[in-house]
Parts: structure tokens; sequence; C-alpha cells
DNA sequence: TGTACATCAGTGAACGCGCGTTCACTGATGTAC
DNA sequence: TGTACATCAGTGAACGCGCGTTCACTGATGTAC
């Protein structure tokens, strides 16, 4: 017999993120729609109205979690390592395996990203997940092993690098076919990039 | 008194590609519809299937015109130098200024990339690109200023980072206001980068 | 403990929209003889 | 030089489609008294 859902769902809201992001894996983001999505979480098509004020805050909510499971990532990687310097380069192995293992919502937090003004939650959860990468050259540059500087340059040379491989690995132009090519690949970016920053001046 | 059209345009699939980028760059890729094309082009709305089998294949056409393009901006930019390395940096330069000239089209060509299988003149358009910068390494490593190996692997990780570069600055994520700026910090970056390559094992 | 009532979180029908594509067509062009 | 005819490159009407959003609604829940 099968039990009939209840009228309330209970928690609409956070099921209809995590279907937007089942949805999002299967088509894309331009291929996601809410009607599509509201289907997926068994409800009518204009329930997520009562969550959201239209699509693009629905995409924008998607992004925001993006960019707190990406912290989070990096976080984890880094964590294993004591020193600064391997703390940095375990966090940028960690960025690019989120953004593989996650390709198109990776996708909506960069490609298509909301207008920031109107989705601040989204501007600082994207600003949050920098803020990793800033910090681990701060500790390095505490430690020794990177020159005095301006950090958030570094950072964003950093960024760059590991945002670049990212979005060629996810769309299949690093010639790689297996994910762990694809790391070792990026360790040896990371690390090579890494030991011309040193030298920087 | 308004000359009418005649019913033969004479080169109208040149006049759709036009049309294309010009509209791309005002809705980007998503936006992008036939009928609009079409209009743009002071054609009937189906026209285009005189020239291109569907949407996809226009916008497959768009790609590769984009990638030749750029091969023209990496070789124009090398140009002006003699030595191997800094022919290598500037076409670095000339690849990020590519992408900030003309985001849109650049989305076009990495963002939705068309099946390769199915649009062969894509896909060899895009090797050649790519081509390019292989090329410099290759010479640098025959002028001495880089060290001998892999080549491929190098190029792919001046690849990564020269695309990092252009996909975070074309949506304004690097922080910068003005296009100098942006240029400014893809030289410090595309060095910083190489000089690591350089002390590569 | 009951009850009236405000509020919240859903439903289902309907709207207008522009799209990609197909169809049958027609005007213009080129070529064989 | 003329002409029949195939072919090419357009046109305009029509198709079905799914979308985002709005509307009026209803069932469920919580709370003041």
């Amino acid at each position: 017999m099968v039990s009939p859902r209840p009228y309330h769902h209970g928690d609409l809201r956070r099921t209809l993120l995590q279907a937007s992001i089942r949805l999002i894996a299967q088509v894309g983001p331009d291929g996601f729609t809410l009607r599509e999505v509201a289907r997926m979480a068994g409800v009518s098509h204009n329930a997520p109205y009562r969550h959201f004020r239209d699509k693009e805050s629905l995409l924008a909510a998607v992004a925001s979690q993006g960019f707190q499971q990406l912290t989070r990532s990096l976080q984890e990687h880094a964590a294993r390592h004591r020193r600064a310097l391997e703390r940095f380069l375990a966090a940028g192995e960690g960025y690019v395996e989120f953004a593989l293992r996650w390709p198109q919502h990776y996708a909506v937090m960069f490609d298509a990203p909301p207008p920031r003004e109107s989705h601040p939650e989204y501007a600082a959860a994207a600003t949050q997940a920098f803020g990793v990468l800033l910090g681990h050259i701060v500790e390095c540059q505490q430690e020794g092993s990177f020159p005095a500087g301006d950090a958030h340059r570094f950072a964003l040379v950093a960024w760059s690098l590991v945002h670049g491989i990212a979005k060629l690995a996810g769309t299949g132009r690093l010639g790689m076919k297996s994910k762990s090519k694809i790391m070792r690949f990026s360790r040896f970016a990371i690390q090579s990039s890494l030991r011309g920053l040193v030298g920087a001046r």
C-alpha cells in the first residue's frame, strides 16, 4: 500500500536544492528547468515558488551551496598536511577534485553566475572559498616558504591555474581519460607554478 | 528610394556567421537563437537552413572561426619578438587578449563545445590553436631556454593558466576594472608560471 | 481542552511566448543543346 | 543566340513543444483566548 504524500512536504526547500543539483548534473545549467526540478521533488510545478522567488534565485542558491562544498573540499585536503606549503598544494588539488566530481554544479557556480548584487549570499560564499586560498598563502609567507609580496595577487594566479585545469579537464580537453591521470597532471602543474611564484618578486 | 533586397543574397553564409558573432556578443551562447540571427541578417527565419544543417552546426562554425582567429592572435603577438621564450610569453598574452575582447565568442568555443565527432572542422581548428602553443615550447627547448621533457605536458599547463585567467577575468572575478590591469596581471602570472616550468624536471 | 481564525504551503488550470524545424512553394540562376 | 529544364536559394505558414509565471483555490498548521 502506497502511503500518500502528505500535503505538507516538510523539507521542500532542501529537497529542491538537492534535486536541482542532481538535475544539473544530468543536463547542465542550460537544460535546467523549474518544472523538471519540481517533478523530481514529486511536487507541483509551482510549489518551488513558495521557497524561491524565481528560477534565478534557485540557481543562485545552488551555486552558493556549491561554494560552501568547495570551501569544505579545500579545507579537508589541506588538513591532511602540516607544512603550510604542502597544505596549499593539497588545497589546490582539492579544488580540482571538487570540480571534476561535480562538473555541472561547478559550471553553475562559474559560467552563468547570478548578479552579485541581488544575491549577496552567493557573493559571500564565493568570497569565503577564495579566502581559503588566500589564507594558505599568508600562512606560507609566515612560515617563510613564500616570499613577502601581494598575497592577493598570488592567490589569483593560483586560482586561475586550478580553474583553468578544472574547466579544460571537465570538458575533456586535456586528452586524459582517467581521473587519476588528471589529478597527477594537476599536481605537476600546481607544483610547477608554485615554484615559479616562490621565485616571484 | 529603398533598393529592395535581391531575392538571392549572394553571401548569406558569411553574413550569418558574422551576425551570429554579433548576436552572441550581445546575449551569450544561451540567448542565441536561429530566428534572431536570421532577423539580423535580414532574411527569413529558415533561410539559414540552406547553409547550416541545424542550430548546432551554425554554432560549431562560429566556434571554428573563433579558433582560427585565436590562432591568428597568438601568432601576431609572438611575431613581435625574436627570442623563443619571449615569443611564448607574448603568445600567452595574445591568448588572454583575444578572450577578453570576445568573451562570448570565447564561451561558445569552450563552454558548450559541439560534439567533436560530428564537427571535425571544429576539432581541427581547436587542435591548430593548441599547436601554436606547443610549437613555441618546442622552439624554446631548441633555443635552450626550456628544459627537455614532455612539451605537450608543458603546453597543457600553460593552456590551463591562460584559460583560467581568461575565464575568471571575463566574468569579472579578478576584481580588476580595467583591461590594462588584467593584462598586467596576466603577464605577471604567465611569467611566474613559466619560471616554475623552466625549473621543472 | 476547544475553538475561531490567521497564516503557511501546497494544487491545478491557464496565460503568452518564442523557439527549432518541416512543409510546400517560388523566384533566380546556370547549363546543355 | 534561344530555349527548356534542372538546380539552387530563398519565402511564409504551420507544427508541436515546454517553458516561466500568475491566478484563484484549498488543505494543513499553529496560536490566542
